[in-house]
DNA sequence: TGATAATGTATTGTGCACAAGATAATTGAG
DNA sequence: CTCAATTATCTTGTGCACAATACATTATCA
C-alpha cells in the first residue's frame, strides 16, 4: 500500500477515485442496459430525448452536446447508430440548414417504459444507502459546477 | 430543467454526475499531463510503476490491471506505446514465461520529478476547498469498495 | 453587394475501455 | 509422463472521447 501522505500515491488521488468509481458504476449499468440493447452513452442520449419529448421540445445535436458535455465527434456516430436501429430520427432543419434536430421515434419512446425499472434495480445492486448516494450525487454536481465555472486553464 | 422527482431525469442520476465529473476532472489534468507527453491512463500506470520502484517491487501486467481495474486489452497497447517512447520496459519472465513484468526506465523514473507539481497545481485549478475534495475522495473510495465487494450481478 | 466572420455539424485520427476469443505456458490428476 | 484444465497475456472488433480540421450555411459589415 502506498504511503498515505505520498502526494503521487495512486490511492490518494481524487481523480483516480472518480475514474474507478465511474467505471465501476457504468459496469453495474451494463447488464441492465444490455437488455435494452443500449450502451451507457446511448442511454444518456435517450434520457435527454425522452425529457424533451415529454416537454414538447426539439433537441439539436448541439443541445445534446451541451447537456451531456459531449462534442459532435462523439455524438454524430452514436446518433447514426441509434438511427440505424430506428430508435431516433435525425433531420436537418429547413429554417437553418446547419442545424440537425434529433427526436426519439415510436420504438425509441417505447424503450422508456422498459428503462423505468433501471434506476431502482441499480440502486439495489449497489448495496449502498440511497441517502448517501444522493448526497454523493449532489456533491459531485457541485464540484462539476465549480469546475465548469472556471476558465479552462486557470492555474 | 427536468422534474426533480423524475426517476429518469438526467440530472437526478448519480451515474451521470459521476460520468460528467470524471470527464471534467480528467479534462483539467489534460493540459498538465500534455507537458509530460502523457495521457491520463498513462499517468495512472506510471503512478503505479513509480510506487513499485520506490518499494523495490516488480509489477506484472496483471498486477497493473488489478490496481487500476483495467484489463489487458487496454493495458497491452498502452504499455507498448510507453515502451516505444522509452519510458517503460516490458520483459517476459524467465521463471514463468506467461508473465510479463513492467518497470519504469531511467527516463520514466525521471518523469516523476516533473509530475510532482501536478496534484498541487490541479488542486488550485479546481478552485474547490481541499478538505471537501478529500472527503469526496473518501466517499468515492467507500462506494467503490462497496460496488466491488458485491457479486457482479447482485440484483 | 461582396468579402469576411461566425456558427453548426461532420470527418479524421489517436487513444482508451471492454467483450470475446486465441495463444502459449504451467499445473495437476491419473 | 501425459493430457486436460488453468493461468497470463495478447489479439480483434466495437464503441466511445476528444483534438483538429473541413465544410456548408448564415450573419455581419464595409
Amino acid at each position: 500500500m502506498g504511503n498515505s501522505d505520498d502526494i503521487l500515491g495512486l490511492d490518494n488521488q481524487l481523480c483516480f477515485a472518480l475514474y474507478a468509481a465511474n467505471r465501476a458504476m457504468t459496469a453495474r449499468y451494463r447488464p441492465l442496459l444490455m437488455e435494452l440493447g443500449l450502451t451507457y452513452p446511448q442511454y444518456l442520449v435517450l434520457l435527454v430525448l425522452w425529457e424533451a419529448a415529454a416537454a414538447g421540445d426539439v433537441v439539436r445535436v448541439s443541445g445534446l452536446g451541451e447537456r451531456l458535455r459531449l462534442d459532435s465527434g462523439t455524438l454524430t456516430p452514436l446518433l447514426k447508430r441509434l438511427e440505424e436501429r430506428g430508435l431516433v430520427r435525425r433531420q436537418r432543419s429547413v429554417e437553418d440548414e446547419r442545424v440537425v434536430t434529433v427526436v426519439a421515434t415510436g420504438p425509441g419512446l417505447a424503450l422508456r417504459e422498459q428503462a423505468r425499472s433501471i434506476p431502482g434495480r441499480l440502486l439495489c445492486s449497489t448495496g449502498v444507502d440511497p441517502d448517501r448516494l444522493m448526497a454523493l450525487r449532489d456533491e459531485l454536481r457541485s464540484v462539476l459546477a465549480q469546475l465548469e465555472s472556471q476558465a479552462p486553464s486557470a492555474r
